[in-house]
DNA sequence: TATGAATGAGTCTTCATTCAT
DNA sequence: CATGAATGAAGACTCATTCAT
């Protein structure tokens, strides 16, 4: 019973994945997605309610690595973390946010391309916007805690500002599984990301 | 006659621009618009031949503007502006590159966001990336001849830095569109974004 | 006035006799025709009711001449006929008729071709269905003359042989016309064509 | 489950037989189509691809048939039966083909009215002008052949002749169809048909 | 007479979802 | 659990014809 369910459940969440990527969430198809998992088409509908629930489903694992990674990446709470990233230089800091970074889009890249690219139509077709909206919040109160503590900084960035830092993050990811960026290359182009924000943001914040 | 069906042609795409951005071009339906345009459905055909057609034509103006500032933004031919880039100082350059993004963003709103964010589904859905992908080529160009120049910079990026700085622009457009910045803040947060650039990329290079 | 009228009015018959040939007359569209006569959409209604009456003005000639030609040409009162084709040879007949079928078909190509093979749609689209039916009344009626006088031949024919007679003759044109059979050709094909049903009559009736 | 299914897709197909029947390809519609048949409109699209493929189905049989037939019909490899026809009578051979012809009729009557009179619009509406062209050239191939063997024989005809011959043959069916002809006239209808054309012939090459 | 503008009824087709078994 | 069958609502587009001027 429970093998065998899992097993098709498996086959119509891959076929989803793959129909989702080639025809974008709301020109895919079920039939096709059916056909795709050898399954019958009303069959899909045992197993999700319905197309949307399917795209969550898939989606699900890389929504709550990014809530993990991405919340705890700019905790008010470590401003340790700060410190580094302003006094001691990036190289430290660098190698470990690479190593995030590439996890990620090593580990979920049909995933993440799902939703951050195909997912219009469906009910998370504003999941960027609003996940990096709450990032921008909790940025927000980072800062403003970095800036207590250093009050040599420049005043303030105007929240946007950081709305935007994160928007760029996911474009990193995005861009980099769109134009399917090698490991190799990743490593390089993590890096240069990196490097470039840190050097971004000290201009914006010490000068 | 002229003067009242240039009237009709008018509603017609004020009508097709709100719901294209309410409803995303592929949920827009054609009866929505043409209800808005207090226009008999069928009219609509008689000023365009199909649903693509409005949307192209609604944004054709942004295009156009894209393809002159842009393309012109980091031309080859016109290193002086990476001299002044590099070595006077941002100031001068931030105050003119400020003028034209802003330029953008308060003349083309409604027709950016319709292009960058609600455009699924129609033949320029691709747009973003077809023209990051051009102007990648040309800022790839552009640079080459800058490493000649100036032999002492760090060795070139990755070609991708360059995309996902273009890529990154268009979404300092399509943000602050979105999240509606007031003309007061954009010039504020422009400028951030223009110094966090040239800081960032300064120190991508000089390092 | 009039001649103004007139020319406006020969111009979107031509018009129309194009397009109609062109897409035939159920896919034929009022917007090519008036664009092709150089004449407003609406105008075209200040000179035919609709498009069906373009239709019937444009073949009203050919139509005409076949009742005048066809419904002679069996003329129940001209039996004299009848005994030259029967028993003096077809040579002479053969000359004479020749020239009847070459004359049409030289003089209203167009316009048979128009209403024999593109009429579907139309209120002509049964015309030569209802014709060739009129005709085989008539020719019924000659050949009931016919056998009266002669006793000796064989007994009548099923009138749906008359009938088949008059259908192909409109073959004869229709192909002709289709084929585009060039006047030299064409005298060849319409002698062979009188022998071969002078003959086959003539086994017909004989035997 | 699957008897129920040919259950409706025959019930599908007999209501689109009789609807393209009654108002001719183009003009009839998926809702008549569905009504008759007692199925949602959506349903037709489970069982054919679009309006042209319903035609397609009903009237492959027929296409098949004619295939068969036709090309078998005057095969050059088979010239005995031109012996036959040519110089022992008639009558043998019609008998043979008398059955064929009425066979044809007798079990494809609304199919070939379909595909004969009623395809315009659809992808076959030019089907027998293909068809008797194509049948036009195997029959000169035949003619040539036989000429080589007769030389006696009148030169050869023009092969408009030829083919006027095959239309000719698809106007007896066409005919008989539309006139309702009923079996026991078919019989004679038929055999005058074919004694008409022996003598025709034979009429237009010996002579 | 002439026309640009407007219309409304109609057409094919699509697709997520539910039903009956 | 599985499926083939069925559906209903919706959508883009067409076109002959009429209206207002």
């Amino acid at each position: 019973m429970q093998t065998k369910k899992d097993y098709t459940r498996d086959d119509i969440l891959k076929a989803a994945e793959t129909i989702f990527l080639r025809d974008g969430f709301s020109k895919a198809n079920m039939r096709d997605i059916a056909r795709s998992a050898n399954v019958g088409l009303s069959n899909l509908y045992n197993y999700f309610k319905n197309k949307d629930e399917m795209l969550r489903v898939i989606v699900a694992p890389v929504i709550q690595e990014l809530d993990r990674v991405l919340l705890e990446h700019h905790n008010p709470d470590n401003l340790d973390e700060f410190e580094l990233y302003l006094e001691k230089g990036s190289e430290l800091m660098l190698k470990g946010q690479t190593g995030t970074y590439l996890y990620l889009t090593r580990n979920y890249r049909r995933q993440m391309e799902l939703l951050f690219t195909k997912a219009q139509g469906s009910s998370l077709e504003n999941f960027i916007d609003d996940y990096t909206d709450r990032c921008t919040v909790q940025m927000d109160r980072y800062m403003n805690k970095a800036f207590e503590r250093h009050p040599e900084l420049r005043s303030k960035c105007h929240p946007f500002s950081y709305h935007l830092q994160m928007v760029w993050m996911f474009d990193l990811f995005t861009e980099m599984i769109k134009h399917r960026i090698k490991p190799k290359d990743a490593e390089r182009v993590v890096t240069d990301y990196i490097k470039f924000v840190f050097h971004g943001w000290r201009g914006l914040m010490v000068t």
